[in-house]
DNA sequence: TTCGATGCGTGCGCCACCATACAGACGGCC
DNA sequence: GGCCGTCTGTATGGTGGCGCACGCATCGAA
Protein backbone atom coordinates (compact mmCIF):
# COMPACT_ATOMS: atom_id res chain seq x y z
CA UNK A 1 0.00 0.00 0.00
CA UNK A 2 2.69 2.58 1.05
CA UNK A 3 3.65 4.40 -2.11
CA UNK A 4 7.39 5.37 -2.01
CA UNK A 5 7.64 8.87 -3.88
CA UNK A 6 10.55 9.68 -6.09
CA UNK A 7 13.21 11.82 -4.35
CA UNK A 8 13.04 15.19 -5.89
CA UNK A 9 16.34 16.59 -7.94
CA UNK A 10 15.05 19.85 -8.00
CA UNK A 11 12.50 22.66 -7.07
CA UNK A 12 9.25 22.15 -9.13
CA UNK A 13 8.70 26.32 -9.87
CA UNK A 14 12.37 26.57 -10.82
CA UNK A 15 11.57 23.80 -13.07
CA UNK A 16 8.94 25.20 -14.61
CA UNK A 17 10.58 28.10 -15.72
CA UNK A 18 11.50 28.09 -19.80
CA UNK A 19 15.10 27.02 -19.93
CA UNK A 20 17.11 30.19 -19.98
CA UNK A 21 15.00 31.92 -17.50
CA UNK A 22 15.72 28.99 -15.17
CA UNK A 23 19.84 29.09 -15.96
CA UNK A 24 19.56 33.07 -15.29
CA UNK A 25 18.19 32.13 -11.89
CA UNK A 26 20.48 29.20 -10.84
CA UNK A 27 23.07 31.44 -11.83
CA UNK A 28 22.39 33.33 -8.73
CA UNK A 29 21.38 30.54 -6.35
CA UNK A 30 23.62 28.48 -4.25
CA UNK A 31 22.91 25.08 -2.86
CA UNK A 32 22.54 24.77 0.96
CA UNK A 33 21.60 22.42 3.78
CA UNK A 34 18.48 22.84 5.55
CA UNK A 35 19.12 22.17 9.18
CA UNK A 36 16.20 19.93 11.39
CA UNK A 37 14.83 22.51 13.81
CA UNK A 38 16.74 25.80 12.33
CA UNK A 39 15.25 29.19 12.21
CA UNK A 40 15.21 30.37 9.11
CA UNK A 41 12.82 33.83 9.65
CA UNK A 42 11.37 35.22 12.34
CA UNK A 43 8.09 37.08 12.36
CA UNK A 44 8.28 40.85 12.08
CA UNK A 45 12.05 40.67 11.12
CA UNK A 46 14.05 41.41 7.61
CA UNK A 47 14.42 38.70 5.21
CA UNK A 48 17.53 38.20 4.52
CA UNK A 49 17.37 35.14 1.49
CA UNK A 50 14.89 32.99 -0.12
CA UNK A 51 14.94 29.65 -0.72
CA UNK A 52 13.87 27.12 -3.46
CA UNK A 53 13.40 23.76 -1.01
CA UNK A 54 14.59 20.69 -3.35
CA UNK A 55 14.28 18.13 -0.24
CA UNK A 56 13.01 18.85 2.90
CA UNK A 57 10.45 20.84 4.10
CA UNK A 58 9.74 24.31 6.15
CA UNK A 59 7.15 25.14 8.74
CA UNK A 60 5.56 28.55 8.25
CA UNK A 61 4.72 29.22 11.45
CA UNK A 62 2.56 32.63 13.38
CA UNK A 63 3.26 33.29 16.92
CA UNK A 64 0.85 35.30 18.60
CA UNK A 65 0.54 37.31 22.15
CA UNK A 66 0.69 34.93 24.83
CA UNK A 67 3.43 32.97 23.90
CA UNK A 68 1.33 30.73 21.49
CA UNK A 69 2.08 29.75 18.01
CA UNK A 70 0.22 28.30 15.12
CA UNK A 71 1.44 26.55 11.68
CA UNK A 72 -0.14 28.46 9.11
CA UNK A 73 1.79 26.95 5.96
CA UNK A 74 4.03 24.60 4.76
CA UNK A 75 6.65 24.99 2.34
CA UNK A 76 8.34 21.96 0.34
CA UNK A 77 9.93 21.67 -2.98
CA UNK A 78 6.75 23.00 -5.02
CA UNK A 79 7.06 26.21 -3.30
CA UNK A 80 9.27 29.04 -2.08
CA UNK A 81 10.44 30.19 1.35
CA UNK A 82 10.51 34.10 1.29
CA UNK A 83 7.03 34.30 -1.45
CA UNK A 84 5.66 37.61 0.46
CA UNK A 85 9.39 39.25 -0.82
CA UNK A 86 7.24 39.72 -4.11
CA UNK A 87 5.20 42.13 -2.81
CA UNK A 88 7.72 44.87 -1.88
CA UNK A 89 7.84 44.38 1.80
CA UNK A 90 10.93 43.07 3.20
CA UNK A 91 9.79 42.13 6.34
CA UNK A 92 8.26 38.14 7.16
CA UNK A 93 5.16 37.57 8.14
CA UNK A 94 5.69 34.26 9.83
CA UNK A 95 8.61 32.21 12.04
CA UNK A 96 10.09 29.93 9.23
CA UNK A 97 11.26 26.68 10.85
CA UNK A 98 13.39 23.75 9.18
CA UNK A 99 11.33 20.89 9.52
CA UNK A 100 12.31 18.32 7.86
CA UNK A 101 16.01 18.25 6.77
CA UNK A 102 17.43 18.37 3.66
CA UNK A 103 18.67 21.01 0.75
CA UNK A 104 17.63 24.06 -1.19
CA UNK A 105 18.30 26.87 -3.48
CA UNK A 106 19.24 29.98 -1.66
CA UNK A 107 19.07 33.45 -3.10
CA UNK A 108 20.27 36.65 -1.61
CA UNK A 109 17.00 39.29 -1.51
CA UNK A 110 18.16 41.84 -3.30
CA UNK A 111 19.90 39.35 -6.19
CA UNK A 112 15.96 37.95 -5.87
CA UNK A 113 14.36 40.70 -6.11
CA UNK A 114 16.44 41.50 -9.46
CA UNK A 115 15.91 38.93 -10.86
CA UNK A 116 12.39 38.99 -10.39
CA UNK A 117 12.37 42.47 -12.11
CA UNK A 118 13.57 40.63 -15.35
CA UNK A 119 11.94 37.77 -15.73
CA UNK A 120 8.42 37.67 -16.10
CA UNK A 121 8.19 33.76 -16.12
CA UNK A 122 9.09 33.92 -12.68
CA UNK A 123 6.78 37.04 -11.52
CA UNK A 124 3.87 34.31 -13.01
CA UNK A 125 4.59 31.46 -11.47
CA UNK A 126 5.32 33.48 -8.10
CA UNK A 127 2.20 35.18 -8.31
CA UNK A 128 0.14 31.45 -9.02
CA UNK A 129 2.11 29.65 -5.82
CA UNK A 130 1.16 32.59 -3.80
CA UNK A 131 -2.46 33.00 -4.42
CA UNK A 132 -2.30 29.23 -3.40
CA UNK A 133 -0.31 29.94 -0.60
CA UNK A 134 -3.32 32.68 0.35
CA UNK A 135 -5.93 30.17 -0.55
CA UNK A 136 -4.97 27.17 2.01
CA UNK A 137 -3.66 29.70 4.93
CA UNK A 138 -7.28 30.26 4.76
CA UNK A 139 -8.67 27.01 4.60
CA UNK A 140 -6.05 25.58 7.11
CA UNK A 141 -7.31 28.66 9.68
CA UNK A 142 -11.42 27.54 9.45
CA UNK A 143 -9.86 24.02 9.26
CA UNK A 144 -8.25 24.87 12.82
CA UNK A 145 -11.48 26.59 14.26
CA UNK A 146 -13.90 23.63 13.07
CA UNK A 147 -12.13 20.11 12.66
CA UNK A 148 -11.10 17.82 15.73
CA UNK A 149 -7.59 16.62 16.40
CA UNK A 150 -7.51 13.13 14.65
CA UNK A 151 -8.88 14.78 11.36
CA UNK A 152 -6.29 17.89 11.34
CA UNK A 153 -3.18 15.63 12.53
CA UNK A 154 -4.12 13.39 8.91
CA UNK A 155 -4.28 16.23 7.03
CA UNK A 156 -0.87 17.26 8.75
CA UNK A 157 0.36 14.44 8.06
CA UNK A 158 -0.37 13.66 4.37
CA UNK A 159 0.15 17.21 3.72
CA UNK A 160 3.99 16.52 5.47
CA UNK A 161 3.78 12.91 3.66
CA UNK A 162 3.84 15.34 0.25
CA UNK A 163 6.88 17.44 1.10
CA UNK A 164 8.85 14.69 2.24
CA UNK A 165 9.34 12.18 -0.28
CA UNK A 166 9.24 9.77 1.99
CA UNK A 167 6.90 7.36 4.11
CA UNK A 168 9.04 7.51 6.90
CA UNK A 169 9.67 10.30 8.86
CA UNK A 170 10.81 11.88 12.19
CA UNK A 171 8.45 13.81 14.36
CA UNK A 172 7.56 13.68 18.33
CA UNK A 173 4.57 13.96 19.31
CA UNK A 174 5.35 17.10 21.13
CA UNK A 175 6.68 18.45 18.02
CA UNK A 176 3.38 17.92 16.37
CA UNK A 177 1.65 18.78 19.29
CA UNK A 178 3.36 22.33 18.88
CA UNK A 179 2.54 22.84 15.10
CA UNK A 180 -1.12 21.58 15.20
CA UNK A 181 -1.60 24.33 18.13
CA UNK A 182 -3.22 21.24 21.16
CA UNK A 183 -1.46 19.61 23.66
CA UNK A 184 0.69 16.71 23.47
CA UNK A 185 -1.95 14.26 24.90
CA UNK A 186 -4.20 15.41 22.28
CA UNK A 187 -1.82 13.85 19.54
CA UNK A 188 -1.03 10.90 21.74
CA UNK A 189 -4.65 10.05 21.78
CA UNK A 190 -5.15 10.49 17.76
CA UNK A 191 -1.66 8.97 16.98
CA UNK A 192 -2.58 5.78 18.60
CA UNK A 193 -6.10 5.69 17.15
CA UNK A 194 -4.77 5.75 13.24
CA UNK A 195 -1.88 3.58 14.32
CA UNK A 196 -5.00 0.96 15.49
CA UNK A 197 -6.33 1.90 12.36
CA UNK A 198 -3.46 0.48 10.68
CA UNK A 199 -3.00 4.17 8.57
CA UNK A 200 0.49 4.94 10.06
CA UNK A 201 2.90 3.26 12.70
CA UNK A 202 5.33 4.88 14.80
CA UNK A 203 7.48 4.61 17.31
CA UNK A 204 9.62 7.06 19.00
CA UNK A 205 9.30 9.79 16.76
CA UNK A 206 9.72 7.66 13.68
CA UNK A 207 6.46 7.72 11.82
CA UNK A 208 5.56 5.75 8.95
CA UNK A 209 2.90 6.08 6.48
CA UNK A 210 0.81 2.94 6.27
CA UNK A 211 -2.21 3.95 3.83
CA UNK A 212 -2.37 6.55 2.11
CA UNK A 213 -5.57 6.34 0.88
CA UNK A 214 -7.49 5.25 4.12
CA UNK A 215 -5.43 8.59 5.94
CA UNK A 216 -7.45 10.64 3.39
CA UNK A 217 -10.71 9.29 4.17
CA UNK A 218 -9.94 9.84 8.01
CA UNK A 219 -8.37 13.46 7.42
CA UNK A 220 -11.11 16.43 7.14
CA UNK A 221 -11.70 16.82 3.42
CA UNK A 222 -9.33 20.22 4.08
CA UNK A 223 -6.69 18.30 2.70
CA UNK A 224 -8.77 17.48 -0.76
CA UNK A 225 -9.88 20.61 -0.91
CA UNK A 226 -6.20 22.16 -0.94
CA UNK A 227 -5.29 19.59 -4.20
CA UNK A 228 -8.33 20.79 -5.72
CA UNK A 229 -7.17 24.81 -5.31
CA UNK A 230 -3.86 23.56 -7.51
CA UNK A 231 -6.53 22.32 -10.34
CA UNK A 232 -8.93 25.33 -10.35
CA UNK A 233 -6.34 27.48 -10.92
CA UNK A 234 -5.19 25.50 -13.93
CA UNK A 235 -7.83 25.69 -16.24
CA UNK A 236 -7.09 27.97 -18.59
CA UNK A 237 -9.89 30.36 -17.50
CA UNK A 238 -8.79 30.71 -13.94
CA UNK A 239 -5.47 31.66 -14.76
CA UNK A 240 -4.94 35.15 -16.80
CA UNK A 241 -2.51 34.88 -19.07
CA UNK A 242 -1.98 38.06 -20.03
CA UNK A 243 0.58 39.87 -17.94
CA UNK A 244 -1.32 41.88 -15.56
CA UNK A 245 2.84 43.51 -14.14
CA UNK A 246 5.23 44.84 -15.82
CA UNK A 247 4.89 48.05 -16.71
CA UNK A 248 4.42 47.50 -21.01
CA UNK B 1 -15.65 58.50 26.09
CA UNK B 2 -16.90 57.60 22.15
CA UNK B 3 -14.92 58.71 19.31
CA UNK B 4 -17.24 59.50 16.27
CA UNK B 5 -14.64 58.97 13.48
CA UNK B 6 -15.42 61.22 10.01
CA UNK B 7 -18.06 59.63 7.64
CA UNK B 8 -15.26 58.87 4.75
CA UNK B 9 -15.92 60.43 0.90
CA UNK B 10 -13.19 58.11 -0.51
CA UNK B 11 -11.47 55.17 -0.35
CA UNK B 12 -8.12 55.30 0.96
CA UNK B 13 -5.93 53.04 -1.68
CA UNK B 14 -7.31 55.65 -4.51
CA UNK B 15 -6.55 58.49 -2.32
CA UNK B 16 -3.04 57.89 -1.70
CA UNK B 17 -2.44 57.34 -5.73
CA UNK B 18 -1.03 60.39 -7.33
CA UNK B 19 -3.55 62.75 -8.96
CA UNK B 20 -2.94 61.70 -12.13
CA UNK B 21 -3.18 57.83 -11.89
CA UNK B 22 -5.79 58.55 -9.68
CA UNK B 23 -7.77 60.44 -12.09
CA UNK B 24 -7.21 57.48 -14.70
CA UNK B 25 -8.36 55.02 -12.18
CA UNK B 26 -11.23 57.07 -11.20
CA UNK B 27 -12.50 56.95 -14.87
CA UNK B 28 -12.97 53.58 -15.28
CA UNK B 29 -14.76 53.06 -11.97
CA UNK B 30 -19.04 53.53 -11.08
CA UNK B 31 -19.96 54.11 -8.00
CA UNK B 32 -22.36 51.22 -6.70
CA UNK B 33 -24.48 50.80 -3.36
CA UNK B 34 -23.01 48.04 -0.72
CA UNK B 35 -26.35 46.34 0.21
CA UNK B 36 -26.78 45.15 3.63
CA UNK B 37 -26.29 40.71 3.69
CA UNK B 38 -25.61 40.85 -0.49
CA UNK B 39 -22.82 38.17 -1.70
CA UNK B 40 -20.21 39.63 -4.23
CA UNK B 41 -18.52 36.73 -4.64
CA UNK B 42 -18.59 33.10 -3.86
CA UNK B 43 -15.02 31.11 -3.10
CA UNK B 44 -14.51 29.38 -6.00
CA UNK B 45 -16.03 31.27 -8.64
CA UNK B 46 -14.81 34.11 -11.07
CA UNK B 47 -13.65 37.56 -9.61
CA UNK B 48 -16.67 40.11 -12.10
CA UNK B 49 -15.76 43.62 -10.57
CA UNK B 50 -13.58 44.71 -8.27
CA UNK B 51 -14.74 47.05 -5.30
CA UNK B 52 -13.17 50.27 -3.28
CA UNK B 53 -15.44 50.41 -0.71
CA UNK B 54 -16.14 54.61 0.79
CA UNK B 55 -18.55 53.78 3.15
CA UNK B 56 -19.42 50.24 4.29
CA UNK B 57 -17.45 46.97 4.90
CA UNK B 58 -17.04 43.41 3.59
CA UNK B 59 -16.52 40.34 5.04
CA UNK B 60 -14.22 38.02 3.57
CA UNK B 61 -15.65 34.00 4.33
CA UNK B 62 -13.73 30.79 4.37
CA UNK B 63 -16.66 27.85 4.17
CA UNK B 64 -15.48 24.49 4.65
CA UNK B 65 -16.36 21.01 4.35
CA UNK B 66 -18.94 20.59 6.63
CA UNK B 67 -21.29 23.82 6.13
CA UNK B 68 -18.93 25.44 8.30
CA UNK B 69 -17.91 28.82 7.46
CA UNK B 70 -15.33 31.13 9.03
CA UNK B 71 -14.98 35.19 8.75
CA UNK B 72 -10.62 35.46 7.67
CA UNK B 73 -10.52 38.97 6.59
CA UNK B 74 -12.60 42.25 6.81
CA UNK B 75 -12.48 44.93 3.58
CA UNK B 76 -13.80 48.78 4.39
CA UNK B 77 -12.39 51.70 2.86
CA UNK B 78 -8.69 50.99 3.77
CA UNK B 79 -8.67 48.18 1.35
CA UNK B 80 -9.89 46.79 -1.70
CA UNK B 81 -12.41 43.49 -2.52
CA UNK B 82 -10.54 41.21 -5.06
CA UNK B 83 -6.78 42.10 -4.05
CA UNK B 84 -5.82 38.66 -5.10
CA UNK B 85 -6.86 39.90 -9.18
CA UNK B 86 -3.24 41.32 -8.85
CA UNK B 87 -1.96 37.61 -8.79
CA UNK B 88 -3.52 36.85 -12.17
CA UNK B 89 -5.63 34.57 -10.42
CA UNK B 90 -9.41 35.36 -11.60
CA UNK B 91 -11.01 32.78 -8.76
CA UNK B 92 -11.77 34.43 -5.24
CA UNK B 93 -10.32 32.43 -2.47
CA UNK B 94 -13.69 33.56 -0.17
CA UNK B 95 -17.09 33.95 0.26
CA UNK B 96 -17.56 37.96 0.21
CA UNK B 97 -20.89 38.98 1.93
CA UNK B 98 -21.71 42.78 2.81
CA UNK B 99 -21.93 42.94 6.36
CA UNK B 100 -22.29 46.83 6.51
CA UNK B 101 -24.25 48.70 3.87
CA UNK B 102 -22.81 51.73 2.02
CA UNK B 103 -21.37 52.50 -1.28
CA UNK B 104 -18.12 51.74 -3.04
CA UNK B 105 -16.39 52.33 -6.64
CA UNK B 106 -16.31 49.37 -8.62
CA UNK B 107 -14.36 48.30 -11.40
CA UNK B 108 -14.76 45.23 -14.14
CA UNK B 109 -12.54 43.10 -14.03
CA UNK B 110 -10.99 43.42 -16.86
CA UNK B 111 -10.34 47.13 -16.82
CA UNK B 112 -9.01 46.62 -13.20
CA UNK B 113 -6.46 44.68 -14.72
CA UNK B 114 -5.58 46.90 -17.70
CA UNK B 115 -5.50 49.47 -15.67
CA UNK B 116 -3.14 47.73 -12.95
CA UNK B 117 -0.82 46.62 -15.86
CA UNK B 118 -0.54 50.50 -16.46
CA UNK B 119 -0.27 52.00 -12.87
CA UNK B 120 2.95 51.19 -11.10
CA UNK B 121 1.72 53.50 -8.13
CA UNK B 122 -0.76 51.74 -8.32
CA UNK B 123 0.42 48.23 -8.00
CA UNK B 124 2.68 49.00 -5.48
CA UNK B 125 0.03 50.23 -2.95
CA UNK B 126 -1.96 47.18 -3.75
CA UNK B 127 1.10 44.74 -3.12
CA UNK B 128 1.24 46.74 0.16
CA UNK B 129 -2.11 45.82 0.55
CA UNK B 130 -2.23 42.25 0.06
CA UNK B 131 0.82 42.29 2.72
CA UNK B 132 -1.11 43.35 4.89
CA UNK B 133 -4.40 41.16 4.54
CA UNK B 134 -1.83 38.48 4.25
CA UNK B 135 -0.92 39.14 7.54
CA UNK B 136 -3.66 39.62 9.11
CA UNK B 137 -4.97 36.40 7.96
CA UNK B 138 -2.39 35.02 9.41
CA UNK B 139 -2.92 36.85 13.16
CA UNK B 140 -6.73 36.17 12.72
CA UNK B 141 -6.00 31.96 12.50
CA UNK B 142 -4.14 31.78 15.51
CA UNK B 143 -6.25 34.49 17.29
CA UNK B 144 -9.00 32.24 16.40
CA UNK B 145 -7.37 29.37 17.70
CA UNK B 146 -6.49 30.29 21.07
CA UNK B 147 -8.32 32.92 22.34
CA UNK B 148 -11.85 33.17 23.90
CA UNK B 149 -14.86 34.14 22.48
CA UNK B 150 -15.13 37.58 24.59
CA UNK B 151 -11.62 38.67 23.57
CA UNK B 152 -12.15 38.11 19.43
CA UNK B 153 -15.70 39.67 19.83
CA UNK B 154 -13.76 42.68 21.35
CA UNK B 155 -11.03 42.60 18.66
CA UNK B 156 -14.03 42.44 15.99
CA UNK B 157 -16.13 44.69 17.34
CA UNK B 158 -13.10 47.46 16.91
CA UNK B 159 -12.30 45.95 13.81
CA UNK B 160 -15.60 46.60 12.71
CA UNK B 161 -15.84 49.81 14.37
CA UNK B 162 -12.43 50.98 12.31
CA UNK B 163 -14.44 50.55 8.90
CA UNK B 164 -18.00 51.50 10.12
CA UNK B 165 -16.84 55.05 10.93
CA UNK B 166 -19.44 54.84 13.42
CA UNK B 167 -19.76 54.26 17.00
CA UNK B 168 -23.46 52.84 15.81
CA UNK B 169 -23.75 49.69 13.78
CA UNK B 170 -26.41 47.10 13.06
CA UNK B 171 -25.35 43.12 14.04
CA UNK B 172 -27.47 40.65 15.55
CA UNK B 173 -26.15 38.38 18.01
CA UNK B 174 -26.91 35.19 15.82
CA UNK B 175 -25.20 36.92 12.64
CA UNK B 176 -21.72 38.04 14.56
CA UNK B 177 -21.72 34.03 15.82
CA UNK B 178 -21.91 33.02 12.20
CA UNK B 179 -19.02 35.46 12.08
CA UNK B 180 -16.63 34.48 14.66
CA UNK B 181 -17.47 30.60 14.20
CA UNK B 182 -19.32 30.07 17.51
CA UNK B 183 -23.18 29.57 18.43
CA UNK B 184 -25.23 32.61 19.28
CA UNK B 185 -25.33 31.25 22.93
CA UNK B 186 -21.52 32.14 23.28
CA UNK B 187 -22.06 35.48 21.70
CA UNK B 188 -24.74 36.31 24.07
CA UNK B 189 -22.86 35.29 27.39
CA UNK B 190 -19.47 37.45 25.74
CA UNK B 191 -22.18 40.46 24.38
CA UNK B 192 -23.89 40.65 27.83
CA UNK B 193 -19.97 40.48 29.53
CA UNK B 194 -18.97 43.34 27.52
CA UNK B 195 -22.01 45.33 28.45
CA UNK B 196 -21.75 44.62 31.74
CA UNK B 197 -18.19 46.69 31.62
CA UNK B 198 -19.92 49.29 30.27
CA UNK B 199 -17.68 48.44 27.08
CA UNK B 200 -20.45 48.39 24.63
CA UNK B 201 -24.17 48.37 24.52
CA UNK B 202 -26.94 46.97 22.59
CA UNK B 203 -30.63 46.35 22.14
CA UNK B 204 -32.03 44.54 19.12
CA UNK B 205 -28.98 44.32 17.28
CA UNK B 206 -28.28 47.82 17.35
CA UNK B 207 -24.63 48.09 19.06
CA UNK B 208 -23.22 51.22 20.52
CA UNK B 209 -19.27 51.57 21.34
CA UNK B 210 -19.21 53.19 24.63
CA UNK B 211 -15.35 52.81 25.59
CA UNK B 212 -12.91 52.00 22.68
CA UNK B 213 -9.94 52.04 25.07
CA UNK B 214 -11.58 49.59 27.32
CA UNK B 215 -12.63 47.07 24.69
CA UNK B 216 -8.80 47.23 23.12
CA UNK B 217 -8.00 45.98 26.98
CA UNK B 218 -9.97 43.09 26.77
CA UNK B 219 -9.34 42.03 23.35
CA UNK B 220 -6.72 39.85 22.83
CA UNK B 221 -3.67 42.08 21.91
CA UNK B 222 -3.94 40.69 18.39
CA UNK B 223 -6.13 44.02 17.58
CA UNK B 224 -2.91 45.92 18.39
CA UNK B 225 -0.78 43.44 16.69
CA UNK B 226 -2.61 44.17 13.46
CA UNK B 227 -2.12 47.65 13.81
CA UNK B 228 1.37 47.26 14.07
CA UNK B 229 1.53 45.51 10.62
CA UNK B 230 0.70 48.80 9.25
CA UNK B 231 3.80 50.66 11.54
CA UNK B 232 5.91 48.07 10.39
CA UNK B 233 6.09 47.87 7.14
CA UNK B 234 6.04 52.01 6.62
CA UNK B 235 9.22 52.05 7.97
CA UNK B 236 11.38 52.99 5.11
CA UNK B 237 13.59 50.02 5.30
CA UNK B 238 10.96 47.32 5.64
CA UNK B 239 9.44 48.76 2.44
CA UNK B 240 11.15 48.44 -1.08
CA UNK B 241 11.29 51.66 -2.83
CA UNK B 242 12.73 50.17 -5.74
CA UNK B 243 10.37 48.90 -8.37
CA UNK B 244 10.16 45.09 -7.86
CA UNK B 245 7.57 44.34 -10.67
CA UNK B 246 7.76 46.02 -14.45
CA UNK B 247 10.24 44.59 -16.38
CA UNK B 248 12.23 47.78 -15.99
C1' DT C 1 -54.97 45.20 20.05
C1' DT C 2 -53.65 40.99 18.59
C1' DC C 3 -50.36 38.23 16.56
C1' DG C 4 -46.32 36.62 14.48
C1' DA C 5 -41.49 37.46 13.60
C1' DT C 6 -37.33 38.61 15.44
C1' DG C 7 -33.85 39.15 18.95
C1' DC C 8 -32.15 37.87 23.40
C1' DG C 9 -31.41 35.14 27.88
C1' DT C 10 -31.17 30.76 30.34
C1' DG C 11 -30.81 25.94 31.54
C1' DC C 12 -29.02 21.27 30.99
C1' DG C 13 -26.31 17.54 29.47
C1' DC C 14 -22.32 16.59 26.83
C1' DC C 15 -17.75 16.46 24.86
C1' DA C 16 -13.30 17.80 23.14
C1' DC C 17 -9.69 19.58 24.87
C1' DC C 18 -6.87 21.74 28.72
C1' DA C 19 -3.49 21.51 32.78
C1' DT C 20 -0.87 18.82 35.46
C1' DA C 21 1.16 14.92 37.08
C1' DC C 22 3.10 10.49 37.03
C1' DA C 23 4.77 6.14 35.34
C1' DG C 24 6.33 2.87 32.04
C1' DA C 25 9.09 1.93 27.79
C1' DC C 26 12.82 2.39 25.05
C1' DG C 27 17.43 3.71 23.44
C1' DG C 28 22.00 5.52 23.84
C1' DC C 29 25.97 5.98 26.56
C1' DC C 30 29.39 5.08 29.89
C1' DG D 1 24.77 -3.91 33.03
C1' DG D 2 23.24 0.29 34.90
C1' DC D 3 22.02 4.91 34.29
C1' DC D 4 19.64 8.77 32.29
C1' DG D 5 17.23 11.31 28.98
C1' DT D 6 13.63 10.99 25.76
C1' DC D 7 9.33 9.42 24.14
C1' DT D 8 4.86 7.67 25.02
C1' DG D 9 0.55 6.29 27.68
C1' DT D 10 -2.66 7.15 31.32
C1' DA D 11 -5.34 9.33 34.98
C1' DT D 12 -7.89 13.13 37.16
C1' DG D 13 -10.22 17.15 37.52
C1' DG D 14 -11.63 21.34 35.21
C1' DT D 15 -13.55 24.36 31.50
C1' DG D 16 -14.99 26.54 27.28
C1' DG D 17 -17.91 25.82 23.98
C1' DC D 18 -21.60 22.71 21.65
C1' DG D 19 -26.47 21.15 20.74
C1' DC D 20 -30.83 21.63 21.87
C1' DA D 21 -34.75 23.48 23.85
C1' DC D 22 -37.64 26.77 26.00
C1' DG D 23 -39.27 31.23 27.53
C1' DC D 24 -39.44 36.08 27.36
C1' DA D 25 -39.13 40.84 25.43
C1' DT D 26 -39.64 43.85 21.72
C1' DC D 27 -41.17 45.46 17.45
C1' DG D 28 -43.99 46.01 13.43
C1' DA D 29 -47.83 44.83 10.71
C1' DA D 30 -52.57 43.57 10.24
Amino acid sequence: MPSTPAIPTTNRLVAALPHKEREKLLANCEQIELIFTEVLYRAGEKIPHVYFPIEGFISLIRPIEGGENLEVGLTGNEGMLGITLILGVNVSPFDALVQGAGFALRMTTSSFLHELAQNIELQRELHRYLYISISQLAQTAACTRFHMVEARLARWLLMTHDRAHSDTFHFTQIFMAYMLGVRRVGITKAANSLQQQKLISYHRGEITILNRTGLEAVSCGCYQADQEIYKRINISEGHLHHAVQGGV
